[in-house]
DNA sequence: TGAGTTATTGATTGACGAGTCAATTAATAA
DNA sequence: TTATTAATTGACTCGTCAATCAATAACTCA
């Protein structure tokens, strides 16, 4: 009966979590199997959250901020606006968004916000948060219409990672150390599609020009309370 | 007791099955409620389906083939490529798969596809006939460029339905009868793309030249058995 | 009408799982 | 050492649910 520190047992939980929800590929885990995978009993995860979806929130919270940590660092020293695109594109399909744990989590963690409201609020958050580091690269190269635009790179990195991971060859693949293959292969659809749009004459108009300007993350924004 | 025909009852339960899912927003669905949306006795559903994964699937499958009917129905008459994508792009975004119950099954559906092999297979196929539907209407205006290009707008169209999807406001706007308000903006920008990518130079190659002549679905592919 | 067939019922079973809690064990302090 | 505090256990409760199945109601045809 080893004793540890609060912090130390919620991120061996949190951990477990995401790990069972890869494995079994659901999140109809029962809370006996994530504590048996952190090796602790099972009214233990009950101390430490206060119930299954609190778990949840918990570990959807950790793969966010995993995954904004890969883009702070993968950003970090890129000055150029092509570099700093090429950056949020291949931390977006990069090692740590393509393991099956991490897939597993991410769309169960999409349809779990379809009943959650504190989980719909987590995913908006890194939706505006991918909008704004897109909107802020895109801006140096198309100016106004970098929110625009941001909004269809946005979606087809959401979209180009949901087939991928939806593709079990990509996920074996990793398994066996090619593994940035994959990830560089949707990256690079990523930046293909940012090459066309800036490359477009800029004659024409935003699709929406009302919204663009004052709030330029509107069709993310949800109901807020 | 009113006795109905295998497939009236079937389809019956089927739509029950998609309700039940939008309205809770899960899979977590008990067969009771499932049955009693439909107007049966509990045990009806197992005469029927073998179990309830059976009921998903079949219920996955009439969403798929919804959406089908919607793009052919599009598609009809129209001559010019860019009359055929735009076709596609609105049947995507359009009514019938923006109900509440046809995205959360969707949404759920996707999910059920990282733990059930046969739901992967269906995933896979209307990812084959959107790729596929898509290089029909590109190729006159790209030639080769056709099967790359239509990945990314695939990609886009998954990603931005998902966004909007979970953008809670677009689901209400519809049943406030501006129904194709947002479905409307998202195939606008699915069109915007799409001009982007056609307008392109063509003097870049295609991403991975090998795999596009080949294969034209190549990264779509699961490993078939 | 009655015998045979088929859809439909709903009570039941057996398993499972979320969350509780009193007891136990380890660490720390005095 | 003993007392105190905090972490950890695991058996237990209570509800739930998938799937079964014997009984029954409706329909068909003779």
């Amino acid at each position: 009966m080893a004793r540890k520190s609060e912090a130390e047992r919620r991120q061996e939980l949190i951990a477990a979590t995401i790990n069972e929800i890869g494995s079994t590929g659901t999140l109809n885990v029962t809370t006996s199997q994530i504590a048996k995978s952190a090796g602790v009993s099972p009214g233990l995860a009950f101390h430490y959250f206060q119930d299954k979806e609190g778990l949840f929130l918990a570990a959807m919270r950790s793969i966010l901020s995993e995954y904004g940590n890969d883009v702070r660092q993968a950003l970090r020293g890129k000055k150029t606006a092509d570099e700093r695109l090429e950056a949020i594109a291949e931390a977006s399909f990069g090692m740590t968004s393509f393991r099956r744990e991490a897939i597993s989590a991410w769309v169960n963690f999409y349809a779990l916000s379809l009943r959650s409201e504190p989980a719909r609020r987590l995913l908006y958050v890194y939706q505006r948060r991918l909008h704004s580091n897109l909107v802020d690269a895109l801006r140096p190269k198309i100016g106004v219409r970098a929110p625009d635009v941001a909004r269809r790179i946005a979606g087809l990195i959401d979209g180009l990672y949901l087939r991928y991971a939806l593709d079990t060859r990509s996920i074996n693949v990793i398994d066996a150390e090619t593994h940035q293959l994959d990830g560089a292969e949707g990256s690079q659809h990523v930046m293909r599609a940012i090459a066309a749009e800036c490359a477009e004459i800029s004659e024409n108009d935003v699709i929406s020009t009302e919204q663009v300007d004052p709030d330029p993350t509107a069709i993310l924004v949800g109901p807020q309370e």
